[in-house]
DNA sequence: CGAAGTTACTTTATACCGTAAGGAGTTGCA
DNA sequence: TGCAACTCCTTACGGTATAAAGTAACTTCG
């Protein structure tokens, strides 16, 4: 499920995003016993345990001691919510980094620390992209790392790109760490486990597999998968190498860009 | 919603995956109307269609002029044919490449092959990459991928982790595009309308805008957002160049790797 | 002080979803 | 002919978002 921002009152969204501390405003009626940032905090705390599909206006209200209907008096409806949630788990990431050791190193450490982002809050990844929530801690991390990379020298155009190709990258690589994570409270089985039984009935239903893909069995053969009980799942590990070594790749093409 | 492959039959599920001509076998009761890949397609072109939110069950049974729980004699569950949707889709993907003009040349081509494929069918980005569904034409692709770039001269652990990378890059970056032009369906606005009532309403709502994010506003005022009515969007234009500006930097970052 | 209006929150209802359960009708084989 | 297997349907259950209406708390006005 791909959900946009809901168009309907576009101000009201803005202000919702940009609110600042609440006026302590006098109005008839009961006092709201809530506010907007206690609504998104259990929202975010509700994505983070039970995953995207764990997060229902329901969910959100039980978690508040409410019904899930009390949540419309706060937000407009559960798109917005999400943009609020998107917008606020954000503001965990760092906005300072040291440049003492050039734009390569802060680059790096940029990267892990998304990375690991990622991991805290899966959910985000299945945040659509399409369009910018255009919230506060959006821009303070498009604008932390225009700061780094500005250290490059590259026309500012070309930061934007860069700024693009880092984030999709460091999202396609934890998406499989993110949701293979989570995968296994949702089904039951770990992912080794998966792994194990599938492989081998792979090769029995599929018998000309060595002779149709003969590069892959190549690969395979080099590291043959056994089912031990590591503490890192094979999976995951294969996924932190090829996050590292693939911003490795990006940095050394970054450095050509640069020649 | 990011959906894991049941795994209460996983022998069924692959001799899903691996079915090949279905065998003429006489059996007791009504001959069935239907196939598994009439199903199959049936459900790629609702998702084509109306994107992975508008796939359903009872959407795909209408389309055949069935019920929705007609398709549960074919197919276990959703989940199951999501897999099998997913398999057969990447059917689509060109599998030989001329690697005469080198692994570069064709690594570009192959890229905007993958790109081309994510746009006609957007619902494949919704698709959990947690767990391979090891299906035959995923494996093509694998397969497709190691050919080019085993020309690069590279071990093969450093292969198989630049399929991620480049995957990964590619899934990310044409995320935006390909969920922004299924939008304007959904919503009714343009990107393009979207983006200039959006932006007016910030700088009203975040007054101390350039103050606070120097570095956003340089990039902005470089290229002032207008709304004219261009062929190619703008967000769309500048997600292209994003990618193909990533793209090349992946590349060099690559060749970087060789020496 | 009391009525009116505004607001927070609940209940109820509508239209979807995946899918379990059971029934009706069709077909092949003993 | 009867039985078993099979396709496909209807019905039902528990879930989703959210519209609409009702209740109770609170401020403001007459």
């Amino acid at each position: 499920m791909v959900v946009y921002a809901g168009q309907g009152d576009a101000r009201r969204s803005m202000a919702l995003l940009w609110r600042g501390a609440q006026a302590g405003d006098v109005r008839p009626g009961p006092k709201p016993a809530l506010t907007v940032d206690i609504i998104v905090d259990a929202a975010i705390a509700v994505a983070d345990s039970a995953g995207m599909s764990g997060l229902s206006m329901r969910a959100v209200g039980e978690q508040l001691g409410r019904t899930g209907m009390a949540l419309y008096t706060y937000v407009p409806n559960k798109n917005e919510l999400l943009d609020l949630m998107y917008d606020k788990v954000l503001a965990e990431l760092p906005t300072e980094y040291d440049l003492d050791d050039g734009w390569r190193a802060a680059t790096t450490v940029w990267a892990r620390d998304y990375w690991a982002f990622y991991l805290r809050h899966p959910w985000v990844l299945q945040v659509s992209q399409a369009r910018p929530v255009l919230g506060p801690n959006e821009y303070d991390l498009l604008e932390t790392m225009l700061r780094i990379l500005f250290a490059t020298g590259l026309p500012p155009k070309m930061l934007k790109r860069l700024v693009g190709t880092l984030t999709g990258f460091v999202r396609g690589a934890v998406q499989i760490v993110a949701e293979s994570r989570h995968a296994p409270t949702a089904t039951g089985v770990t992912d080794d486990e998966w792994w194990y039984t599938r492989s081998a009935l792979l090769m029995e239903v599929a018998q000309d597999f060595h002779e149709r893909f003969p590069l892959v069995t190549l690969l395979e053969s080099e590291q043959a998968f056994q089912l031990d009980d590591e503490t890192v799942p094979y999976l995951e590990q294969e996924a932190i190498e090829t996050f590292e070594a693939g911003l490795a790749v990006i940095l050394d093409g970054i450095e050509a860009q640069l020649g």
